[in-house]
DNA sequence: CCACAAAGTTTGACGGTTCAAACTTACAAG
DNA sequence: CTTGTAAGTTTGAACCGTCAAACTTTGTGG
């Protein structure tokens, strides 16, 4: 259906209007997503309008329609399943499937992906803990909090990483955070910006806030 | 490296300029196989020229050039690998993956392909019985000929299909005759043009010479 | 209220891939 | 030879996705 860079431009709107108080993208954060100058990004939105993927009026936000939603959960489902299976079948390291399942979700049929989905047991998460929506596009998924919000002395279940980049989800693996583990937060130092955390098994460690940030996780 | 489409192209070369007796293949076959027209054909080959892929001079015929035969011969072996994959692990029909890797083997990384080789423990054939290149571009693989080039009460083995159309894949399957399979011919009809032939387990079955030609088999 | 920065839009251009249609070449059969 | 046909080439146009650069709108701080 969509072209590989519709299928690229919908993902990005789709989380960025999730994150966005307004629930909807701007142009600007559009282009930075999907590495276009934001003239591209205009034209390209135009383009999808027309095709009603998305609406937007003239210097308003961009929103996904029913349509382009459905589309955004689908190329999403594509990605999260084909990051499972790097991992678990073919055993590549989490830190850079990201970057792969990028090219390979246009490329998958639908009769691909659900085999795929058969032979991995039809996971509900992805290796960064991201949910993957079932074939309806409906994802059942319990929330949780930025590490950095959790209290000296709480125990946390890594729930997800919210961050795709390589060095950072290696340094997360190399510190026992994957998603599933169980930690407790030893300190925060509010004036160093900084939390320091123990995951089982694993020496502590001391990461800014920041960094916390992408860190969810649910009470243990 | 080369596009989707280039690499489309470099594959429709090789394997016509492998059958061709002069080693080149023309521009008319090239937009057939490539399913383009003519003009189109004419033109990508001459861009192909200019990135060194291919040599050819204008009403000539078009050879690959080293570099060309190395890249076809990586995307052969992207293609092959992916078929196997796809009925090996995922259980899909060998009739219909051929379709799907053509699209696949454009988005596979060097990285995923010699995790997939590994997993499949670096199988040689595909599931046509088409050999599959090493990472190093080398096929070592026996020949064969065609089953419609056998005597009556021949016993062979399958070890190739010749004919990637889903229609033929079932019908071949559908009579016991996969590669590996052995079977004998049974007879000859000259004047009717066919030959009817059974594999070990299943009911005999006629079939045009011309079918025959894609049945590839070596004395078992 | 105004000026200015940030965000967004438009335009003209380009590379890639394709088509249709007009044209040219090669070649084989008479 | 001549000539008809099959094969090949060229040209002009289109669509996609992209850029740079000129331009417009919005909205905020002074
Ligand atoms: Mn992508
Ligand atoms: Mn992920
Ligand atoms: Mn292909
Ligand atoms: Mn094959």
């Amino acid at each position: 259906m969509a072209s590989e860079a519709i299928e690229n431009y919908l993902k990005a709107i789709y989380s960025l209007s999730r994150e966005s108080p307004t629930g909807e993208a701007g142009m600007k954060s559009i282009a930075t997503m999907t590495g276009v100058t934001v003239g591209t990004a205009s034209t390209m939105v135009k383009r999808m309008a027309a095709a009603k993927l998305v609406k937007y009026e003239r210097f308003g936000g961009v929103r996904l329609t029913a349509k382009g939603d459905r589309a955004a959960i689908d190329v999403q489902r594509r990605h999260r399943l084909i990051e499972t299976f790097l991992v678990q079948t073919l055993k590549l390291d989490w830190s850079i499937v990201h970057a792969e399942a990028e090219r390979l979700e246009h490329a998958v049929s639908s009769a691909v992906l659900e085999a795929l989905a058969i032979h991995l047991h039809h996971p509900c998460v992805d290796p960064h803990g991201d949910p993957i929506p079932d074939a309806d596009g409906k994802t059942h998924v319990g929330r949780g909090a930025a590490l950095a919000t959790f209290a000296p002395g709480s125990r946390v279940r890594v729930a997800r990483i919210a961050d795709q980049r390589p060095a950072f989800l290696s340094f997360v693996a190399e510190h026992g955070l994957r998603p599933g583990a169980k930690a407790v937060v030893a300190a925060t130092g509010s004036a160093a910006q900084s939390i320091t955390v123990q995951a089982t098994g694993c020496a502590a460690v001391t990461m800014a806030i920041a960094a916390a940030e992408s860190i969810i996780c649910e009470t243990a």
